[in-house]
DNA sequence: ATAATATGATAGTAATACTATTATATTTGC
DNA sequence: GCAAATATAATAGTATTACTATCATATTAT
C-alpha cells in the first residue's frame, strides 16, 4: 500500500512550527491571512507585525506558532507540495500504463492551479502563486544543508523521487532520471514565472502552457532514448 | 558585425550604480571584497557595514557607489553574464555548423567555472558560485517588472536570446526555442546547486556534469523533432 | 595655492526581528 | 460553577539593519 494513502492527507514536519496552526482558530487564521498577504506583498515585505494587525491579533501570539517567517514559508510550501503529492497519487494510482501515468503526473505537477478546492482555510490558487514566486528563495540560503537535515524539504524531495521512478518505468535505460524529474518540478515553476514577467524568455503564454512544453521535452527525450 | 565584439567587453547598466566602481581603487575594492564576502556568508547576512569593516573603509563611502546591496548583487550578476556572453561569442563566432555551435554554447553556459582568469579584481570562480546560489533571488521579487523595465536584466535576456537563435538554427521547426533556452540557463544553475545540496535530486556528481545532462536533453529533443 | 572632489567619522532614524514580562481572557476538569 | 490551566493580548525593550545627513579631512586637479 502506498505510504501516502494510508493515514492523513497533509502532514507537515512538526519542527516547522512551535504550535500546530491546525489546532486553533487563531492558528488557522494565521495560515489563511499569511497566504493572502504573502501573495499580495511578497515575502520580503511581509512581517509578523503586519500579519498581527491584519488579523486583529498580537505579534507575540503569532510567534507562539512560528519561530519566524522563514519557517512559516517552509510550512506553507510543505503544505502545498503535500497537497500536490496527494493529487498526484490519487490521480495516477490506478493508471497502469507507464507513459500515461507520467503524462498525467507532469500535468498535475506543472499546471497552474485555477480553483480553490475549498479545502478549509487554505487557498491553493494563491499558494500556487506563492510557490512560483517564493519557493526557490526558501532553499537558496546558507542554512540549506542544516535545514535539509532537519527534514524541511522531505515532501518536495519525495515528489521528485516519485517522478523519477515514473521516468524510470517509461525508460529504464535513461541515465538522468533524477535530474529530469527535478527539472520538471523546477522548470514548471520557472516557466510560469517567465510567462508573467519575462515573456520574451519563454514560449508559454495564454495558449501554450508550461505543461505542454515540458511534456514535449520529456517524452521526446525518453522516446528518443528508447529507439536508440 | 556582432553587437558585442564592437566596443568594450563588459558594460553594465549604469542605473545599477551611483558611481562607477571601475573608476576608483575603492570602487574596485568594493567589488573584489563583496564577491568574497557574499560567497562566504550569503547575501542575506552580507551588509554594507560589514563590507566597510572588511575593506577598512566607511559604510557611507560604499553607499556613494551603490544604493543598496540588491543593486550591488544585480551589478555583480550583470558582470558575470556579460563576461559569459563574451566567452560565448568569442568561442562560437567562427563555428559554422549549427549543432557544433549550440554544443559549444551549452558547454560554456553550464560548466562550472574552475579558474579565475585573473581578470583584474574580479574572481569569476566565486562569482559563478554566487550566481548559482543567489541569482534567482534577484528577480523573484515584487519589483521585477519595474526593474526589468529599467533594464537590470538585459544581459541575461540577451544571453537567452542568443541561445534561442542557435536552437532555431539547429531545428527551425522546434516550437519551444525560448523556453528551452531559458531552461538551459536556469537548469544549468539549478543542477549545480542540487549537486552540492540535494544530491538525491540529481544525477550530476563529480563524474557527471550538468553540461552532459543538458546537452543530452537538448539534442535528443531537437533531433527527435527533426525526424518527425 | 586654491578649488574641487573623494573619503571618513559621527550621529541619527525608522523598521525589523525578535525576547521577556505581565495582564487578561478562555477553556477544561472536577 | 469554580479553580486551575492554557491561550492570547499588551506593553516594553534589545540588537541589528538599512539607510540619510552633516561635517571634517584627505587627495587630486588646475
Amino acid at each position: 500500500m502506498d505510504r501516502l494513502l494510508q493515514g492523513v492527507q497533509i502532514r507537515i514536519n512538526d519542527k516547522l512550527f512551535l504550535k500546530d496552526p491546525e489546532s486553533s482558530e487563531l492558528g488557522k487564521k494565521i495560515i489563511e491571512i499569511s497566504i493572502q498577504m504573502i501573495n499580495e506583498m511578497g515575502s520580503e515585505s511581509f512581517t509578523f507585525k503586519k500579519l498581527g494587525q491584519s488579523i486583529g491579533s498580537n505579534e507575540s501570539s503569532i510567534y507562539r506558532y512560528f519561530e519566524n517567517k522563514h519557517k512559516l514559508l517552509l510550512y506553507l510550501a510543505s503544505w502545498y507540495w503535500s497537497w500536490l503529492e496527494y493529487q498526484l497519487v490519487f490521480a495516477t494510482n490506478s493508471i497502469k500504463n507507464p507513459k500515461e501515468k507520467l503524462l498525467e503526473s507532469i500535468l498535475i505537477i506543472t499546471r497552474e492551479i485555477k480553483e480553490d478546492s475549498a479545502f478549509s482555510h487554505i487557498n491553493e490558487v494563491l499558494l500556487n502563486k506563492i510557490v512560483i514566486n517564493e519557493y526557490s528563495k526558501s532553499y537558496l540560503t546558507k542554512e540549506v544543508d542544516e535545514e535539509n537535515k532537519e527534514g524541511y524539504f522531505v515532501i518536495y524531495k519525495r515528489l521528485v523521487s516519485r517522478l523519477r521512478d515514473m521516468i524510470k518505468e517509461v525508460n529504464p535505460g535513461y541515465v538522468y532520471p533524477s535530474s529530469l524529474a527535478s527539472t520538471i518540478l523546477e522548470s514548471g515553476l520557472h516557466q510560469h514565472f517567465l510567462k508573467d514577467h519575462f515573456s520574451s524568455l519563454t514560449d508559454c503564454n495564454d495558449n501554450v502552457t508550461p505543461t505542454e512544453y515540458l511534456t514535449h521535452l520529456v517524452f521526446n527525450t525518453l522516446n528518443q532514448n528508447l529507439n536508440e
